[in-house]
DNA sequence: GGGCCGAGCCAC
DNA sequence: AAACGTGGCTCGGCCC
């Protein structure tokens, strides 16, 4: 049954501080309120604050912040009570911050708690889906639009009719959308996944606003060196090719052109085609396997021009002009297993080995901490197994991949070569992917028998870890969801027997079961050091910020004079946190102090 | 001229 | 060429 919502919403619009006044008690009597701004932008530095509406019990008050100063509101918002539900919270509470030095307290964010009920399923989270999936109410979003950039100068302009029912309604559809979700997240055993991605908004949230800094005059001297190499190996390709006419042509001025464009797989397909190499296509693995010397010299243009293109100087026009640093955006469940993504630039894919994780840098004063969980993968691994070598291996401090080649191979630990070793390292690392004998074949560079032999051996020695992947894989399967260490959920639409691809489609879903309670503990894991750090510093009120993670990486700037002090507790909590869902293995963590990122 | 998609490749 | 889990960015190429 649909509501016609364009009908008899009943707000009140507050537009003087005496109107303000009034709500005070009201809202102070809440336990929960919906909240929800209106701005003139995105970006939370620039943007102007509109409006903000608050949903109480009764009431939606819709409040001119181009008119009243909500100042005396700020400890009802600050303080966890009421309890504030918004969508996507982390954009109101940047807003706030910046626009009117308002921290929000206790958060339920609807369109988190979306996720979090249907990771793996669904990413239909957007306040108009859940309007109707869980109110049947049908409301039209392009009304938003009308907000942006519009222009509260100093020519007085009026809010319509249309934006204040709109804006109402926003804050209006929260109650009901958090009442059934909440039901769900407690039928479903989500209750501590929400409690953790919650309460770590903020640090989240204030991550953000703090950005990085990056050193421009170095970025650009080192783009400046990968575009000669670059330049370099492309005239080299282009002159081998002049004889392969039509693509090599003198322009209207007598001028070289180089017209064979090497970043068309199109092209360079036809090339290799007149110079009698026939390619299925021309990704890296077909390229490695073809004799023709202009296989590898095109491999090495594409390393350089995917370094400039990516990381070059896109990213530096990412830099906020009035911050003049970079302020990305972490998706807080950007990925099925938990796990953040970023983008605006994508600082989770910055190379590790290169020029350019050094050219961020502290700010002034500041020193940057950089911690990241030692083989955490692998220690949740040891745990959900509870392999008894596994386990003896990170008590006993060895080098698992040493220790599990010299038991592969039966040879003393001293006798361990890299070659060994590697071999070990591709499998420990392999099973968390599900990785097949074919595909480690292909890395060790040895025969699909051999490869087979070198698993058996594997298990072997490590029993319980096969019995736990096949156990986890198969309950995947039978049950449809798989969880991490910390009650996260991942879900999946089982494939119905009769489709063309079952069996592919069950073996992927087998994969992606046994490496959900591995990478996504790990994410479960970071979070909970986000979050403890954050309320470390915030305690302390430590001179320090949160700037940036990785997966199993967190970044801190602190002033230079406390960065030691800083790194010790960083390390700490993030040890706490690992303990917290770690039990049988302990939980190490390498922390460097230094003027930039780096390990 | 914008949207979409696949290829290719960076991170953990 | 894919294999082997999770993402995002840039490009060419195609569509409207």
């Amino acid at each position: 049954m649909n509501v016609d919502t364009k009908v008899d919403l009943k707000y009140k619009f507050i537009e003087t501080q005496d109107g303000l006044e009034k709500i005070i008690e009201e809202l102070e009597n809440q336990s929960i309120i919906g909240l929800d701004t209106e701005a003139t932008k995105f970006d939370p530095f620039t943007a102007k604050l509109l409006l903000i509406q608050l949903a109480t019990n009764d009431n939606v008050f819709v409040i001119d912040t181009t008119k009243v100063d909500i100042s005396p509101i700020k400890h009802i918002l600050e303080s966890d009570r009421p309890l504030k539900l918004v969508q996507n919270a982390k954009f109101d509470y940047k807003l706030l911050k910046v626009q009117a030095g308002i921290s929000l307290g206790a958060l339920f964010d609807t369109m988190i708690a979306e996720r979090i009920l249907t990771m793996g399923i669904s990413r239909e989270i957007s306040l108009k889906v859940l309007a109707e999936k869980y109110l049947g109410m049908i409301i039209d979003k392009s009304v938003r639009e009308t907000f942006i950039d519009q222009s509260f100068g100093s020519s007085i302009r009026e809010f319509s009719t249309e934006q204040l029912e709109y804006s109402a309604r926003d804050a209006f559809v929260l109650r009901g959308i958090f009442e059934k979700q909440f039901k769900k997240l407690q039928e479903e055993e989500l209750i501590n996944t929400a409690k953790l991605e919650f309460s770590v908004i903020p640090a989240v949230a204030n991550m953000e606003l703090y950005g990085s800094l990056i050193d421009k005059i170095k970025w650009r001297k080192y783009i400046a060196e990968l575009r000669e190499k670059r330049d370099a190996i492309n005239k080299e390709i282009q002159n081998d090719l002049r004889h392969l006419s039509p693509y090599s042509q003198v322009d209207l001025f007598g001028n070289e052109t180089d017209t064979i464009n090497l970043d068309s797989p199109l092209q360079v397909l036809e090339v290799f085609k007149k110079l009698g190499e026939e390619l299925p296509n021309t990704a890296e693995a077909t390229l490695k396997k073809t004799k023709h010397p202009l296989a590898n010299k095109l491999l090495e243009y594409r390393a350089y021009e995917k370094m400039i293109t990516s990381f070059g100087e896109s990213i530096l026009q990412k830099i906020h002009p009035l911050t003049g640093r970079l302020h990305p955006d972490f998706i807080q469940l950007g990925a099925d297993t938990g796990r953040f993504a970023c983008n605006n630039p994508n600082l989770q894919q910055i190379p590790a080995d290169s020029g350019f994780r050094s050219c961020f840098i502290a700010s002034p004063g500041y020193k940057l901490i950089t911690a990241d969980y030692s083989q955490i993968e692998l220690r949740i691994m040891a745990e959900v197994s509870g392999d008894p070598a596994f386990l003896k291996a990170f008590h006993e401090d060895v080098d698992l991949h040493t220790l599990t080649a010299s038991q592969m191979f039966r040879i003393p630990i001293e006798k361990v070569n890299k070659d060994k070793r590697f071999q070990a390292k591709s499998i420990n690392f392999g099973l968390m992917y599900g990785r097949g004998p074919v595909s480690l074949a292909n890395q060790l560079g040895v025969s699909v028998d051999e490869s087979k032999k070198l698993l058996e051996i594997y298990f072997s020695k490590y029993k319980k870890v096969k019995n736990w992947l096949d156990a986890v894989g198969r309950q995947t399967l039978r049950q449809g969801y798989v969880r991490t260490l910390g009650g996260r959920k991942r879900k999946f639409n089982l494939p119905d027997k009769s489709d063309m691809d079952y069996t592919k489609i069950i073996s992927s879903i087998e994969r992606q079961g046994k490496n959900m309670p591995i990478q996504g503990t790990s994410a479960d894991i970071t979070k909970f050091a986000l979050l403890f750090i954050y309320r470390e510093i915030g305690k302390a009120k430590l001179d320090a910020h949160l700037v940036h993670t990785v997966h199993d990486e967190i970044v801190v700037e602190a002033k230079s004079e406390i960065a030691d002090d800083t790194a010790k507790m960083v390390e700490e909590q993030m040890i706490k946190a690992g303990e917290k869902l770690l039990k049988k293995v302990p939980v190490r963590v390498d922390v460097h102090v230094s003027n930039c990122w780096e390990k």
